[in-house]
DNA sequence: AATGATTGGATAGTGGCACTCTCCACACGG
DNA sequence: CCGTGTGGAGAGTGCCACTATCCAATCATT
């Protein structure tokens, strides 16, 4: 197909496809001619998971860019090409070192992930970006004066321990190494949004019930 | 205190104050003459809940002053004044409304909520970001190829409704309306990255286990 | 008083980023 | 053989969260 229908069938402007092939989101297409380039369905499906990362998944484009790089780079280990759309997708500001509540905030998170056993990579731990975002949270709750305690905090991460495994579960229904990158990129970028959906609609709900009550 | 005091306890620069308050997402300060301004520890605190909107929520500065606008509209009902923040939370693209994806997709939520009896204005429901966020999100699946029925998405569900109780009973234990409007807008906007950040770290805590097993 | 620094306020400018517009040479189709 | 369409490249646009510059008034110090 010519770039015109993979417009079409994306719904993606010509104009965004060039820039997203002169970044480099998109292999180019086969050369017929000077003037012409056939694009097969997997640059469709590379398309709309591009745009899943940075649309849905809020992703700057060279962000973007990494991360499909990482996916595809044979050289990495299985568990660090599916972390690779993890530890790239936004993180919000960087923690304020010279601030004394990140020093509590980093004990905070440290005493709740030591407490659910989460020792894997513990020295690395602390430069995952996950991590300098739980630390930030944390920090800016103490901040205002809000709960971040552990007791607070465990049933987060317990739930979040259960959709990790429910989501690893999904990943390894997919037979290929390939097939299981690409579905951990995708199933982690876009399960972001619905559980954040959920919840706002799960404390729309709850809040009804609770001072609306009909 | 003056502004410079204002702007070394939060850590925001006086520009960035000057700005803030200029947007009206600050009260201006208590005039004592014509190039001094009296600020108050409301004001300190007010400001860091700007910053916790902005750059922990990644609000944009136009939607932060409406959130604080509808939090202080004593003419709304408590349960809309509660739900000011999450309304106003970002929410990525809207769904392609000539997708036939999208169709699927509000067919698949609506099945979703129906069946958790999540009622409570089914039809101001669709008007409801998070409700389209969600859509949208489910679309997306769709159209990669990935899981998006009730079986797949009613754990996340049943999860965001277990964390939607217990952020209630943490607003209920604030006292006055006020006190609570505050705790609903900061718990809603800064457990998010919490629960983001747990996600993320239990995906590479899981992957790790399953696939880098040392 | 004189004076240099500081304050709050207004305005214009900056930098980053995701596109998007404009050209261009070429080539296919009638 | 010529109008339309194609892919490529570079410059330009629009948005947005700041940020730098001015300015007049006023305060602190001499």
């Amino acid at each position: 197909m010519r770039l015109a229908e993979l417009s079409e069938r994306s719904g993606v402007s010509t104009a965004t496809i060039k820039y997203y092939l002169r970044e480099g989101l998109l292999p180019p297409g086969e050369r017929l001619t000077a003037t012409k380039a056939e694009y097969g369905e997997e640059h469709l499906r590379r398309l709309r998971l591009v745009r899943a990362l940075i649309q849905v998944g809020r992703m700057p484009v060279a962000t973007a860019r990494e991360v499909l790089k990482a996916a595809e780079d044979e050289s990495l280990s299985q568990h660090l090409r599916l972390g690779a759309a993890v530890w790239a997708l936004p993180h919000g500001p960087e923690p304020h070192e010279d601030a004394e509540e990140t020093a509590r905030a980093r004990e905070e998170a440290n005493a709740l992930l030591d407490q659910l056993g989460w020792a894997h990579g513990r020295d690395a731990r602390e430069d995952s970006p996950a991590y300098r975002m739980l630390v930030e949270a944390i920090a800016s709750l103490a901040r205002l004066g809000y709960p971040h305690d552990t007791g607070h905090l465990l049933p987060y991460a317990r739930l979040a321990s259960e959709l990790a495994v429910h989501e690893l579960d999904v990943v390894e229904t997919y037979d290929t190494p390939g097939e299981q990158i690409e579905a951990s990129v995708a199933l982690t970028v876009l399960y972001e949004p619905v559980l954040l959906s959920l919840r706002r609609l799960a404390q729309a709900q709850e809040s009804g019930r609770r001072f609306d009550q009909a």
